[in-house]
DNA sequence: TCCTTAATAAGAACTATTCTTATTAAAGTA
DNA sequence: TACTTTAATAAGAATAGTTCTTATTAAGGA
């Protein structure tokens, strides 16, 4: 059964709200709207291009305010930031665990799910270098969009 | 038997003067001195540390000359960036596959090798995105080092 | 409804990096 | 070895992404 779009971000606004609550943050306006903005893209989306769609819909936001709540979303657990090597910052707030496959060429990011029962194996002796709280697999290339323009 | 550090440093620079002849690039002092001081490095250094320490041996060399040179010897292949979320650029100059465990306290990155035989499973729908040509492991974490102090 | 203060808007400031331009030096040639 | 060409450099201005400052607003408890 495949739920709603709607229903997903409906949850996640609200898991959001309980978020804010629970670390006495306040439910603002902006902290919901630059959050669906993030969790209705499947683009991870940079700081920018959530500034100016939100902007469409509250024209006073400000640029700082996106930076400010995107680093508080971070700190809920809301959202996260994906590694990349290029200079703006990309956001994912899809929090379940997955890996990203970049492109080289045009930037885009695709996200890789582990098959049902696949499990990333870590190097054996990644825990001798400390407590881990986050595993992160890139893996860089050309993506098929990129390779069939490179064709023509 | 141990390879003396220096004997690696030498014969790394030596495959740096040939990667630039192949590539019709000139072998600069710049150049030299700029991945030395990467490649003796293990502590994955950013832009401004390799700047601060060149300028002891050159003391006119700019700033602008690290960032062109960095770039020049990640397209020769003789160092890579590592990915990190911080604001600031990291090099390292050991090729061998190897992935890192980031600090999230003190921003300290660690290599992980593998062990002998031992090999980095990738995700099976890896490859239905495009065509892979760099594979990345970060593992995120608070060091022993960091741990420590927090005991204390 | 009022009050407190966290969050915001606006724009200045900052930081890492890149660009511009005149100068230098690598390396091929006479 | 000196000469020539031009890639690479130094210096500092410029830019891009992000963060800070300050006055104002609005969330949410009283």
């Amino acid at each position: 059964m495949i739920k709603d779009k709607d229903v997903y971000l409906n949850e996640r606004v609200e898991q959001l709200k309980l978020a804010c609550q629970k670390q006495g943050m306040r439910v603002t306006q902006q902290r919901i709207e630059i959050f669906k903005e993030v969790a209705k893209s499947c683009a991870h989306p940079d700081a920018e291009t959530i500034y100016e769609s939100v902007k469409e819909r509250m024209p006073n936001v400000s640029v700082d305010t996106i930076y400010r709540t995107l680093a508080s979303l971070e700190e809920l657990n809301m959202i996260f930031r994906v590694d990349n090597q290029l200079p703006k910052a990309r956001f994912d707030a899809d929090m379940t665990p997955h890996h990203h496959f970049l492109c080289i060429k045009c930037n885009e990011v695709y996200d890789i799910f582990l098959e049902p029962g696949e499990e990333l194996v870590l190097p054996k002796n990644a825990e001798q270098y400390g407590t881990i709280k986050d595993v992160n697999l890139q893996i860089r290339g050309i993506c098929k969009k990129c390779l069939e323009k490179i064709e023509k």
